[in-house]
RNA sequence: GGCGAAUUAGCUCAGUGGUUAGAGCAGCGGAAUCAUAAUCCGUUGGUCCCCAGUUCGAAUCUGGGAUUCGCUACCA
């Protein structure tokens, strides 16, 4: 059999600010689908998949909330990455590394790309002198982003510099009039200096983007699109060289022989990837090189928001491609989530962070629930509808498939010792068919009819799909058990056929929930935990499907494995959120 | 302004080889009582954004428009 060697990543969040439930989508996006794989391809059959990822962490922004805070950049980043690391293990997102970009390793690779990208025979580098806004109170360059000033058009004042609040004019930073600094408040001078740039808009970038941006399914098809609309049809040229270097102060790394000349933070997050798997490898002794080099066989897979996109789908494939190693796979990107059809807010109380969520005590799965329910592997935004929310959770999940364990469960520890019934007896397809008429087809085997179906909607990030598909299923063991009626048969206990009947729809019950379980398991780690404990079981794995638990198999008495959404605890999370 | 996406039941969403448009939740009416009130059966509800076109037939294809959201460009 063909062992499968999968790298899984998600973006890095930037290390100046927290966690919050729009960053969660990606993560948990993720994470669904890396322990879909891992369950599919387990690592004792000798397949490995590793889900890395890392904070960001360089840049004017974070070095200007160090200094606001009176601590180093260093000090501020350790902190939250305690914090980001703290909220994603809350959410049960399991990376097999969580790094930072702020390592020897990152450093390692930045400078290496960087230096075969300048080396005389892939000359993919060059230095052009730019103007820029300086504030010369805090001797730094200044990003766009912390520059204020008059608008050009109506004169409002106290403007950003791409668009007027007052007016609605657009326009540069450069256009703004009496430009100041959001930083110091001191009036900003420009002045020249030399950068470093990648020269995206050579002819051998634009025509390996116009080929790679479309072929094999690199792309999503929306996002292909998009990337034609950036890279316009053959013969165009619509790519702009890009600025990867800032001038002292700045933290991050250096550039090698240009000594006050540091990486633009874009640039080595997304070589962060390789540092934080870097990393993995030399603490888990795997081979590096196999998954990087050029014409590697493994899988590289990028889960990214599709803001975005431009840096994954641009740069980073022609970085790999022309530093000499691989390309992605695929790059999945994904929308953005609104709350309750709008965007977050702190006033509404919709700017909920990951620790907030957790604090007032609501479930991490209730959220990996929705989510997955909502998720349909397009870049389409999706909406945290809290009403829809409550519902959803309490009818699929409470209602629906833990009631299966918790209405069957009294009977085989009441009525038989806790122990299977032999579903494969002779008479099992008579005593289990939901229909009286022929083919008699067990619901276990109608459920596991399913299976490819939902494995195809797992693996393409249909997770909505799957969750569909699911839950039909789960409804199915419902009115299945309604329709045998049991506690009639328990009733009869001592007619032997009855009580025969009994064990084999219980435990016929009890195989469907197991089956579910296995279903919803990359979705709901920790609950299927619980049902393992209960089923009493080996964690579960996709090829477990078709291993029935034997006759006599002894089940664990049930203890409740979810509690029903109180919607007094989403009132005091907007509560909090404010 | 240009380009792209979206618009389906009260809510959240499926649905393109062109038949009488679907699910879950909510609502309404029943049944049941094994289950931490959880379940099951039945049922109400839709000019599939609007207009026009192609067709025997359009939620689905074409054109125009509206609204929302992105990206992009800002002219004279």
């Amino acid at each position: 059999m063909n062992k499968r060697k999968i790298l899984v990543t998600s973006a890095l969040p930037y290390a100046n600010g927290s966690i919050h439930l729009g960053h969660l989508v990606e993560y948990i996006q993720t994470d669904i689908w890396v322990r879909f794989q891992k369950m599919c391809f387990p690592k004792e059959d000798g397949h490995e998949i590793y889900f890395v990822c890392a904070d960001d962490t360089h840049g004017t922004p974070i070095m200007l909330s160090a200094e606001k805070e009176g601590i180093t950049p260093e000090v501020l980043i350790e902190r939250v990455h305690n914090e980001h690391l703290r909220d994603f293990t809350g959410f049960h997102i399991e990376f097999d590394n969580y790094y930072t970009t702020h390592s020897p390793e990152t450093r390692q690779y930045s400078e290496d790309i960087f230096t075969r990208l300048k080396a005389v025979d892939i000359n993919l580098i060059t230095t052009r002198s730019i103007e820029q806004f300086y504030d010369p109170v805090k001797n730094i360059f200044l990003p766009d982003r912390f520059i204020k000033g008059e608008c050009p058009k109506c004169g409002a004042k106290d403007q950003y510099g791409d668009n007027c609040e007052t007016c609605g004019a657009a326009y540069a930073p450069t256009d703004l009039k009496k430009p100041y600094s959001a930083v110091s408040s001191a009036a900003l001078v420009t002045k020249t200096s030399e950068h470093f740039f990648f020269k995206l808009s050579d002819n051998r970038c634009v025509k390996f983007l116009q080929r790679w941006t479309r072929e094999k399914n690199h792309l999503q098809p929306e996002a292909a699109n998009k990337m034609r609309e950036w890279l316009g049809e053959a013969g165009e040229n619509k790519l702009f060289d890009w600025d990867i270097s800032r001038d002292a102060p700045y933290f991050g790394f250096e550039i090698p022989d240009a000594p006050g000349k540091y990486f633009y933070v874009w640039l080595d997050a997304p070589i962060g990837y390789m540092g934080s798997f870097k990393n993995l490898c030399n603490r888990r002794g795997i081979n590096f090189d196999e998954f990087w080099k050029k014409g590697s066989k493994t899988e590289l897979y990028h889960f990214i928001g599709k803001d975005i996109l431009y840096f994954h789908a641009l740069f980073w494939p022609a970085m790999l491609e022309y530093a000499g190693y691989r390309t992605p796979t695929r790059i999945f990107a994904h929308g953005f989530l609104t709350i309750n059809g709008e965007k977050m807010s702190k006033s509404r109380g919709t700017f909920i962070t990951a620790e907030n969520y957790l604090k007032q005590g609501l479930n991490p799965e209730w959220l990996r629930y929705y989510y997955a329910a909502k998720l349909n592997g397009t870049m389409e935004d999706i909406d945290f509808n809290l009403d829809d929310f409550t519902a959803r959770i309490n009818s699929d999940l409470v209602g629906k498939y833990v009631n299966i364990a918790s209405r069957t469960a009294g009977f085989l520890v009441n009525y038989f010792d806790c122990q299977m019934a032999d579903l494969s007896c002779e008479d099992a397809a008579n005593i289990l068919s939901q229909k009286s008429e022929e083919p008699k087809i067990p619901l276990t085997e109608e459920l596991l009819g399913n299976a490819s179906l939902i494995r195809t909607h797992l693996e393409n990030r249909r997770y909505n799909l799957a969750i569909s598909e699911i839950m039909t299923l789960t409804g199915k063991v419902n009115e299945y058990w309604d329709r045998q009626k049991p506690w009639d048969k328990a009733k009869q206990i001592d007619d032997a056929t009855q009580k025969h009947a009994l064990h084999m729809v219980s435990s016929e019950t009890i195989e469907c929930f197991r089956i579910l379980t296995i279903f919803l398991k990359p979705i709901l780690p920790k609950l299927a935990q619980m049902a393992e404990f209960f089923l009493n079981v080996e964690p579960l794995r996709w090829n477990d499907l078709w291993n029935t638990l034997p006759q006599g198999h002894q089940i664990n008495a049930y203890e409740h494995l979810m509690t029903r959404i109180d919607r007094k605890k989403i009132d005091a999370l907007i509560s909090a959120s404010k």
